[in-house]
DNA sequence: CTCTGTGAACATCTTCACAGCT
DNA sequence: AGCTGTGAAGATGTTCACAGAG
Protein backbone atom coordinates (compact mmCIF):
# COMPACT_ATOMS: atom_id res chain seq x y z
CA UNK A 1 0.00 0.00 0.00
CA UNK A 2 1.24 3.27 -1.01
CA UNK A 3 2.22 5.47 1.90
CA UNK A 4 -0.76 7.70 2.92
CA UNK A 5 -0.41 10.99 4.51
CA UNK A 6 -1.30 11.62 8.05
CA UNK A 7 -3.32 14.57 7.38
CA UNK A 8 -5.53 12.08 4.96
CA UNK A 9 -5.83 9.89 7.81
CA UNK A 10 -6.43 12.43 10.20
CA UNK A 11 -9.67 13.68 7.92
CA UNK A 12 -10.68 9.77 7.69
CA UNK A 13 -11.18 9.45 11.03
CA UNK A 14 -13.19 12.81 11.26
CA UNK A 15 -15.49 11.54 8.39
CA UNK A 16 -16.12 8.19 10.47
CA UNK A 17 -17.60 10.51 13.51
CA UNK A 18 -19.82 12.27 10.84
CA UNK A 19 -20.67 9.24 9.42
CA UNK A 20 -22.04 7.06 12.76
CA UNK A 21 -23.89 10.67 13.70
CA UNK A 22 -25.51 10.48 10.06
CA UNK A 23 -25.80 6.87 10.58
CA UNK A 24 -27.80 7.37 13.86
CA UNK A 25 -30.20 10.16 12.25
CA UNK A 26 -31.22 7.54 9.54
CA UNK A 27 -29.64 8.51 6.55
CA UNK A 28 -28.78 6.27 3.94
CA UNK A 29 -26.58 8.58 1.47
CA UNK A 30 -23.93 11.63 1.48
CA UNK A 31 -22.15 13.52 -1.18
CA UNK A 32 -18.70 14.56 -0.53
CA UNK A 33 -19.63 18.03 -0.85
CA UNK A 34 -22.15 16.97 2.73
CA UNK A 35 -19.12 15.74 4.05
CA UNK A 36 -16.85 18.31 3.40
CA UNK A 37 -18.96 20.92 4.74
CA UNK A 38 -19.23 18.94 8.23
CA UNK A 39 -15.67 18.23 8.56
CA UNK A 40 -14.19 21.90 7.21
CA UNK A 41 -12.95 20.95 4.09
CA UNK A 42 -13.91 20.37 0.20
CA UNK A 43 -15.56 17.92 -1.27
CA UNK A 44 -12.34 17.37 -3.55
CA UNK A 45 -10.72 16.70 -0.72
CA UNK A 46 -13.04 14.14 0.75
CA UNK A 47 -12.92 12.22 -3.10
CA UNK A 48 -9.24 12.27 -3.22
CA UNK A 49 -9.07 10.93 0.47
CA UNK A 50 -10.94 8.54 -0.41
CA UNK A 51 -10.43 7.57 -3.67
CA UNK A 52 -6.61 6.70 -1.94
CA UNK A 53 -8.24 3.37 -0.78
CA UNK A 54 -10.64 2.79 -3.78
CA UNK A 55 -14.07 3.88 -5.18
CA UNK A 56 -17.00 3.41 -2.74
CA UNK A 57 -19.17 6.26 -3.94
CA UNK A 58 -22.20 5.89 -6.74
CA UNK A 59 -21.44 8.97 -9.15
CA UNK A 60 -24.73 11.22 -9.21
CA UNK A 61 -25.81 9.89 -5.64
CA UNK A 62 -23.03 9.77 -3.44
CA UNK A 63 -22.02 7.73 -0.70
CA UNK A 64 -23.76 4.80 1.60
CA UNK A 65 -23.20 6.09 4.81
CA UNK A 66 -23.32 2.78 6.78
CA UNK A 67 -20.92 1.32 3.98
CA UNK A 68 -18.67 4.00 4.01
CA UNK A 69 -18.69 4.33 7.89
CA UNK A 70 -17.61 0.07 7.65
CA UNK A 71 -14.95 1.01 4.95
CA UNK A 72 -13.27 3.71 6.87
CA UNK A 73 -13.24 1.67 9.98
CA UNK A 74 -11.19 -1.40 8.43
CA UNK A 75 -9.14 1.33 6.64
CA UNK A 76 -8.26 3.04 9.81
CA UNK A 77 -8.33 -0.53 11.69
CA UNK A 78 -11.17 0.02 13.73
CA UNK A 79 -13.14 -3.10 13.09
CA UNK A 80 -11.21 -5.06 15.88
CA UNK A 81 -10.96 -3.99 19.81
CA UNK A 82 -7.20 -2.52 20.87
CA UNK A 83 -6.06 -3.37 24.48
CA UNK A 84 -4.64 -0.55 26.07
CA UNK A 85 -2.34 -0.37 28.82
CA UNK A 86 -1.58 3.13 30.64
CA UNK A 87 1.96 3.20 32.19
CA UNK A 88 1.64 6.63 34.95
CA UNK A 89 -1.59 6.77 37.04
CA UNK A 90 -1.23 10.57 38.24
CA UNK A 91 -3.69 12.98 37.14
CA UNK A 92 -3.51 12.26 33.29
CA UNK A 93 -3.36 8.69 33.20
CA UNK A 94 -6.02 8.79 35.84
CA UNK A 95 -8.06 10.99 33.57
CA UNK A 96 -6.95 9.12 29.94
CA UNK A 97 -7.71 5.53 32.02
CA UNK A 98 -11.32 6.74 32.72
CA UNK A 99 -11.88 8.95 29.33
CA UNK A 100 -15.06 7.98 27.64
CA UNK A 101 -13.99 9.01 24.17
CA UNK A 102 -11.55 5.49 24.63
CA UNK A 103 -14.08 3.17 25.30
CA UNK A 104 -16.35 4.77 22.87
CA UNK A 105 -14.05 3.95 19.88
CA UNK A 106 -12.71 0.43 21.45
CA UNK A 107 -10.04 1.07 22.73
CA UNK A 108 -10.00 -0.61 26.09
CA UNK A 109 -8.12 0.79 28.60
CA UNK A 110 -6.90 -3.08 29.92
CA UNK A 111 -4.57 -1.93 32.90
CA UNK A 112 -2.27 0.98 34.48
CA UNK A 113 0.83 1.20 36.42
CA UNK A 114 2.30 3.59 38.28
CA UNK A 115 5.89 3.53 40.90
CA UNK A 116 4.44 5.39 43.49
CA UNK A 117 3.24 2.92 46.32
CA UNK A 118 0.81 5.77 47.52
CA UNK A 119 -1.21 5.05 44.50
CA UNK A 120 -1.06 1.29 43.68
CA UNK A 121 -3.67 -0.92 44.33
CA UNK A 122 -5.95 2.25 44.17
CA UNK A 123 -8.96 2.15 41.89
CA UNK A 124 -9.85 3.98 38.76
CA UNK A 125 -13.24 2.82 37.76
CA UNK A 126 -12.56 -0.33 38.21
CA UNK A 127 -8.81 -0.65 36.90
CA UNK A 128 -6.45 -1.70 39.50
CA UNK A 129 -3.26 0.54 39.42
CA UNK A 130 -0.58 -1.98 39.79
CA UNK A 131 2.73 -1.73 40.31
CA UNK A 132 5.11 -0.87 37.95
CA UNK A 133 8.00 -3.17 38.43
CA UNK A 134 5.46 -6.27 37.32
CA UNK A 135 5.25 -4.08 34.11
CA UNK A 136 7.59 -6.15 31.78
CA UNK A 137 5.95 -9.72 32.53
CA UNK A 138 2.59 -8.41 32.88
CA UNK A 139 3.14 -6.82 29.00
CA UNK A 140 3.67 -10.32 27.98
CA UNK A 141 0.01 -11.85 28.52
CA UNK A 142 -1.97 -8.16 28.44
CA UNK A 143 -0.46 -8.07 25.03
CA UNK A 144 -1.46 -5.29 24.87
CA UNK A 145 -1.92 -3.36 20.68
CA UNK A 146 -1.28 0.14 22.42
CA UNK A 147 0.55 1.64 25.58
CA UNK A 148 -0.21 4.88 26.79
CA UNK A 149 3.02 6.74 28.65
CA UNK A 150 1.78 9.22 31.11
CA UNK A 151 4.54 9.34 33.70
CA UNK A 152 7.27 12.22 34.43
CA UNK A 153 9.24 13.36 31.44
CA UNK A 154 12.32 12.01 33.07
CA UNK A 155 10.89 8.94 33.56
CA UNK A 156 9.64 7.94 29.88
CA UNK A 157 12.17 7.04 28.23
CA UNK A 158 13.26 3.70 30.17
CA UNK A 159 9.43 2.91 30.44
CA UNK A 160 9.47 3.11 26.81
CA UNK A 161 12.76 0.91 26.04
CA UNK A 162 10.58 -1.75 28.06
CA UNK A 163 7.66 -1.45 26.27
CA UNK A 164 9.09 -1.83 23.16
CA UNK A 165 11.26 -4.77 24.39
CA UNK A 166 8.04 -6.49 25.22
CA UNK A 167 6.98 -7.04 21.56
CA UNK A 168 4.53 -3.56 22.07
CA UNK A 169 4.13 -1.65 18.53
CA UNK A 170 2.27 1.04 19.32
CA UNK A 171 2.94 3.90 21.68
CA UNK A 172 1.09 7.11 22.29
CA UNK A 173 2.96 9.38 24.79
CA UNK A 174 1.84 12.18 26.65
CA UNK A 175 5.21 12.90 28.26
CA UNK A 176 6.90 16.24 27.11
CA UNK A 177 10.43 14.54 25.82
CA UNK A 178 11.19 12.83 22.69
CA UNK A 179 11.46 9.30 22.98
CA UNK A 180 13.41 7.09 20.50
CA UNK A 181 12.15 3.59 20.03
CA UNK A 182 13.31 0.96 17.85
CA UNK A 183 12.53 0.63 14.04
CA UNK A 184 8.93 -1.54 13.88
CA UNK A 185 7.41 0.62 16.64
CA UNK A 186 5.34 3.80 15.99
CA UNK A 187 5.25 6.63 18.48
CA UNK A 188 2.71 9.19 18.82
CA UNK A 189 3.19 11.99 20.90
CA UNK A 190 0.89 14.33 22.27
CA UNK A 191 2.14 17.78 23.98
CA UNK A 192 -0.19 20.05 25.68
CA UNK A 193 2.38 22.76 27.01
CA UNK A 194 3.34 22.77 22.75
CA UNK A 195 -0.44 22.90 22.07
CA UNK A 196 -0.62 26.00 23.76
CA UNK A 197 2.73 27.55 22.54
CA UNK A 198 1.44 26.63 19.10
CA UNK A 199 -1.50 29.21 20.36
CA UNK A 200 0.38 31.51 21.82
CA UNK A 201 2.37 31.94 18.26
CA UNK A 202 -0.79 32.48 16.63
CA UNK A 203 -2.17 35.25 18.82
CA UNK A 204 0.83 36.93 18.97
CA UNK A 205 1.75 37.04 15.22
CA UNK A 206 -1.64 37.56 14.19
CA UNK A 207 -1.57 42.03 14.20
CA UNK B 1 5.03 39.06 8.83
CA UNK B 2 4.72 36.30 5.92
CA UNK B 3 2.65 33.69 6.75
CA UNK B 4 4.95 30.23 9.05
CA UNK B 5 3.80 27.02 8.61
CA UNK B 6 2.24 24.97 11.96
CA UNK B 7 5.22 22.59 11.59
CA UNK B 8 7.72 25.36 11.48
CA UNK B 9 6.17 26.70 14.97
CA UNK B 10 6.25 23.77 16.28
CA UNK B 11 9.68 22.54 15.61
CA UNK B 12 10.79 26.62 17.28
CA UNK B 13 8.74 25.20 19.89
CA UNK B 14 11.20 22.23 20.27
CA UNK B 15 14.50 23.71 19.37
CA UNK B 16 13.71 26.10 22.73
CA UNK B 17 13.24 22.99 24.88
CA UNK B 18 16.61 21.70 23.95
CA UNK B 19 17.81 25.14 24.13
CA UNK B 20 16.75 25.59 27.58
CA UNK B 21 18.20 22.43 28.18
CA UNK B 22 21.55 23.39 26.83
CA UNK B 23 21.43 26.16 28.55
CA UNK B 24 21.29 25.20 31.72
CA UNK B 25 24.12 23.18 31.04
CA UNK B 26 26.19 26.02 30.66
CA UNK B 27 26.49 25.35 26.74
CA UNK B 28 26.97 28.50 24.99
CA UNK B 29 26.88 27.84 21.66
CA UNK B 30 25.39 25.20 19.75
CA UNK B 31 25.21 24.58 15.91
CA UNK B 32 22.22 23.65 13.92
CA UNK B 33 23.51 20.25 13.61
CA UNK B 34 23.12 19.82 17.00
CA UNK B 35 20.10 21.18 17.28
CA UNK B 36 19.05 18.83 14.60
CA UNK B 37 20.08 16.01 16.18
CA UNK B 38 18.38 16.70 19.69
CA UNK B 39 14.91 17.35 18.07
CA UNK B 40 14.88 14.38 15.49
CA UNK B 41 15.26 16.94 12.24
CA UNK B 42 18.21 17.86 9.67
CA UNK B 43 20.34 21.13 9.86
CA UNK B 44 19.24 22.55 6.66
CA UNK B 45 15.58 22.35 8.19
CA UNK B 46 16.99 23.80 11.69
CA UNK B 47 18.58 26.87 9.44
CA UNK B 48 15.36 27.05 7.19
CA UNK B 49 13.10 27.44 10.27
CA UNK B 50 15.15 30.25 11.97
CA UNK B 51 16.35 31.99 8.68
CA UNK B 52 11.89 33.35 8.78
CA UNK B 53 12.47 35.48 11.64
CA UNK B 54 16.51 36.44 10.56
CA UNK B 55 19.70 35.49 10.90
CA UNK B 56 21.12 34.72 14.55
CA UNK B 57 23.93 32.25 13.43
CA UNK B 58 27.73 33.25 13.57
CA UNK B 59 29.10 31.33 10.25
CA UNK B 60 31.86 29.46 11.09
CA UNK B 61 30.84 29.06 14.73
CA UNK B 62 26.90 28.55 15.21
CA UNK B 63 23.91 30.26 17.52
CA UNK B 64 24.52 31.96 21.14
CA UNK B 65 22.24 29.62 23.17
CA UNK B 66 21.02 31.91 25.39
CA UNK B 67 20.23 34.58 22.53
CA UNK B 68 18.75 31.91 20.51
CA UNK B 69 16.63 30.91 22.86
CA UNK B 70 15.78 34.05 24.09
CA UNK B 71 14.56 34.94 20.26
CA UNK B 72 13.00 31.93 20.09
CA UNK B 73 10.89 32.96 23.06
CA UNK B 74 10.07 36.43 21.53
CA UNK B 75 9.28 34.90 18.36
CA UNK B 76 6.40 32.16 20.06
CA UNK B 77 5.15 34.70 22.48
CA UNK B 78 6.29 33.87 25.36
CA UNK B 79 8.24 36.21 27.00
CA UNK B 80 4.73 37.34 28.60
CA UNK B 81 2.78 35.49 30.63
CA UNK B 82 -0.33 33.94 29.83
CA UNK B 83 -3.45 33.84 31.76
CA UNK B 84 -5.56 30.43 30.99
CA UNK B 85 -9.06 30.07 32.43
CA UNK B 86 -10.29 26.10 31.70
CA UNK B 87 -13.71 25.68 31.52
CA UNK B 88 -14.90 22.06 32.44
CA UNK B 89 -13.49 20.48 35.96
CA UNK B 90 -14.00 16.86 34.69
CA UNK B 91 -11.07 14.46 35.26
CA UNK B 92 -9.64 16.34 32.31
CA UNK B 93 -9.98 19.52 33.44
CA UNK B 94 -8.90 18.99 36.53
CA UNK B 95 -5.34 17.11 35.18
CA UNK B 96 -4.82 20.30 32.62
CA UNK B 97 -5.69 22.62 36.06
CA UNK B 98 -2.84 20.84 37.98
CA UNK B 99 -0.29 20.30 35.23
CA UNK B 100 2.95 20.81 35.51
CA UNK B 101 4.24 21.72 32.33
CA UNK B 102 1.95 24.95 31.76
CA UNK B 103 3.59 26.45 34.59
CA UNK B 104 6.48 25.58 33.27
CA UNK B 105 6.10 27.71 30.40
CA UNK B 106 4.09 30.44 32.01
CA UNK B 107 0.98 29.56 31.02
CA UNK B 108 -0.66 30.37 34.56
CA UNK B 109 -4.41 28.53 35.22
CA UNK B 110 -6.26 31.24 36.68
CA UNK B 111 -9.49 30.02 37.27
CA UNK B 112 -11.84 26.98 36.14
CA UNK B 113 -15.46 26.57 35.76
CA UNK B 114 -17.91 23.86 36.21
CA UNK B 115 -21.51 23.35 35.74
CA UNK B 116 -22.01 20.51 38.17
CA UNK B 117 -22.92 21.63 41.49
CA UNK B 118 -20.81 19.11 42.79
CA UNK B 119 -17.87 20.46 41.68
CA UNK B 120 -18.01 23.75 42.46
CA UNK B 121 -16.33 25.33 45.22
CA UNK B 122 -14.00 22.36 45.25
CA UNK B 123 -10.12 22.75 45.14
CA UNK B 124 -8.06 21.79 42.43
CA UNK B 125 -4.18 22.61 43.90
CA UNK B 126 -5.50 26.07 44.89
CA UNK B 127 -7.83 27.07 42.31
CA UNK B 128 -11.42 27.05 43.44
CA UNK B 129 -13.94 25.72 40.88
CA UNK B 130 -16.37 28.46 40.08
CA UNK B 131 -20.19 28.20 39.16
CA UNK B 132 -19.93 27.97 35.12
CA UNK B 133 -22.93 30.76 35.07
CA UNK B 134 -20.66 33.51 36.15
CA UNK B 135 -18.12 33.11 33.55
CA UNK B 136 -19.40 35.70 31.02
CA UNK B 137 -19.10 38.45 34.17
CA UNK B 138 -16.22 36.71 35.09
CA UNK B 139 -14.09 36.72 32.06
CA UNK B 140 -14.32 40.43 31.80
CA UNK B 141 -12.30 40.82 34.99
CA UNK B 142 -10.04 37.79 34.18
CA UNK B 143 -9.31 38.90 31.03
CA UNK B 144 -7.86 35.57 29.97
CA UNK B 145 -5.66 35.47 26.66
CA UNK B 146 -6.88 31.85 26.41
CA UNK B 147 -9.45 29.43 27.51
CA UNK B 148 -9.15 25.82 27.45
CA UNK B 149 -12.17 23.76 26.72
CA UNK B 150 -12.66 20.61 28.86
CA UNK B 151 -16.65 19.99 28.73
CA UNK B 152 -18.45 16.78 27.40
CA UNK B 153 -18.97 17.23 23.59
CA UNK B 154 -22.48 18.35 23.39
CA UNK B 155 -21.51 21.26 25.72
CA UNK B 156 -18.33 22.49 23.93
CA UNK B 157 -20.07 24.85 21.07
CA UNK B 158 -22.49 26.69 23.93
CA UNK B 159 -19.12 27.50 25.61
CA UNK B 160 -17.13 28.42 22.72
CA UNK B 161 -19.92 30.87 21.60
CA UNK B 162 -19.90 32.86 25.08
CA UNK B 163 -16.24 32.32 25.43
CA UNK B 164 -15.86 34.69 21.63
CA UNK B 165 -18.25 36.81 22.84
CA UNK B 166 -16.35 37.65 25.71
CA UNK B 167 -13.61 38.73 23.47
CA UNK B 168 -11.38 35.70 24.73
CA UNK B 169 -9.64 35.16 21.27
CA UNK B 170 -7.50 31.88 21.30
CA UNK B 171 -9.27 28.53 22.72
CA UNK B 172 -7.90 25.03 23.10
CA UNK B 173 -10.54 22.66 22.79
CA UNK B 174 -10.09 19.08 24.29
CA UNK B 175 -13.90 18.35 23.55
CA UNK B 176 -14.09 15.78 20.57
CA UNK B 177 -15.73 17.91 18.25
CA UNK B 178 -15.60 20.21 15.68
CA UNK B 179 -16.00 23.67 16.48
CA UNK B 180 -17.29 27.05 14.86
CA UNK B 181 -15.69 30.71 15.89
CA UNK B 182 -15.87 33.94 14.85
CA UNK B 183 -13.04 36.02 12.75
CA UNK B 184 -10.14 36.56 14.53
CA UNK B 185 -10.67 33.87 17.28
CA UNK B 186 -7.87 30.49 17.27
CA UNK B 187 -9.06 27.63 18.05
CA UNK B 188 -6.99 24.29 18.57
CA UNK B 189 -8.38 20.70 19.31
CA UNK B 190 -6.36 18.14 20.96
CA UNK B 191 -8.56 14.79 20.66
CA UNK B 192 -6.81 12.15 22.13
CA UNK B 193 -9.15 9.58 20.21
CA UNK B 194 -8.13 10.66 17.32
CA UNK B 195 -4.65 10.25 18.34
CA UNK B 196 -5.33 6.67 19.23
CA UNK B 197 -6.96 6.42 15.78
CA UNK B 198 -4.09 7.65 13.91
CA UNK B 199 -1.69 5.10 15.40
CA UNK B 200 -4.27 2.36 14.90
CA UNK B 201 -3.78 2.74 11.34
CA UNK B 202 -0.32 2.80 11.72
CA UNK B 203 -0.50 0.35 12.95
CA UNK B 204 -2.92 -2.10 10.95
CA UNK B 205 -1.49 -0.39 7.66
CA UNK B 206 2.18 -1.12 8.27
CA UNK B 207 2.65 -5.00 7.11
C1' DC C 1 -28.35 16.70 -14.77
C1' DT C 2 -25.89 15.16 -10.42
C1' DC C 3 -22.07 13.80 -8.15
C1' DT C 4 -17.92 10.68 -8.23
C1' DG C 5 -13.09 9.65 -9.47
C1' DT C 6 -8.84 11.34 -11.04
C1' DG C 7 -5.05 13.24 -13.92
C1' DA C 8 -3.01 17.78 -14.21
C1' DA C 9 -2.04 22.30 -12.27
C1' DC C 10 -0.90 24.53 -8.35
C1' DA C 11 0.72 25.53 -3.72
C1' DT C 12 3.36 24.36 0.15
C1' DC C 13 7.02 22.22 2.65
C1' DT C 14 11.59 19.95 2.76
C1' DT C 15 16.13 18.94 1.13
C1' DC C 16 20.13 20.09 -1.54
C1' DA C 17 24.08 22.46 -2.46
C1' DC C 18 26.95 26.11 -2.29
C1' DA C 19 28.28 31.11 -1.79
C1' DG C 20 29.97 33.84 1.75
C1' DC C 21 31.13 35.30 6.47
C1' DT C 22 34.14 34.36 10.50
C1' DA D 1 38.12 25.14 7.59
C1' DG D 2 33.61 25.40 9.85
C1' DC D 3 29.03 26.55 9.83
C1' DT D 4 25.34 29.80 8.47
C1' DG D 5 21.92 31.60 5.21
C1' DT D 6 19.39 30.94 1.14
C1' DG D 7 17.99 30.37 -3.78
C1' DA D 8 16.86 26.35 -6.52
C1' DA D 9 15.38 21.63 -6.96
C1' DG D 10 12.65 18.09 -5.32
C1' DA D 11 8.88 15.96 -2.76
C1' DT D 12 4.53 16.13 -0.86
C1' DG D 13 -0.11 17.75 -0.26
C1' DT D 14 -4.24 20.37 -2.10
C1' DT D 15 -7.28 22.27 -5.51
C1' DC D 16 -9.05 22.43 -10.15
C1' DA D 17 -11.67 20.93 -13.73
C1' DC D 18 -13.71 17.68 -16.33
C1' DA D 19 -14.72 12.98 -18.27
C1' DG D 20 -17.86 9.55 -17.29
C1' DA D 21 -21.19 6.69 -14.56
C1' DG D 22 -25.85 6.65 -12.95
Amino acid sequence: MKHIAESTVRRLSRYLRFLEGEEELGAETISSDDLATLGGTTSAQVRKDLSFFGSFGTRGRGYSVPALARRIREILGLEREWRVVIVGAGRVGAALAQYRGFRERRFNVVAAYDADPARIGTSLNGIVVRDQRTLDADLQALNPGIVLIAVPPEAAQPIVDRVARAGVRGILNFAPTALRVPDGVVVRSVDMALELEILAYALTAAK
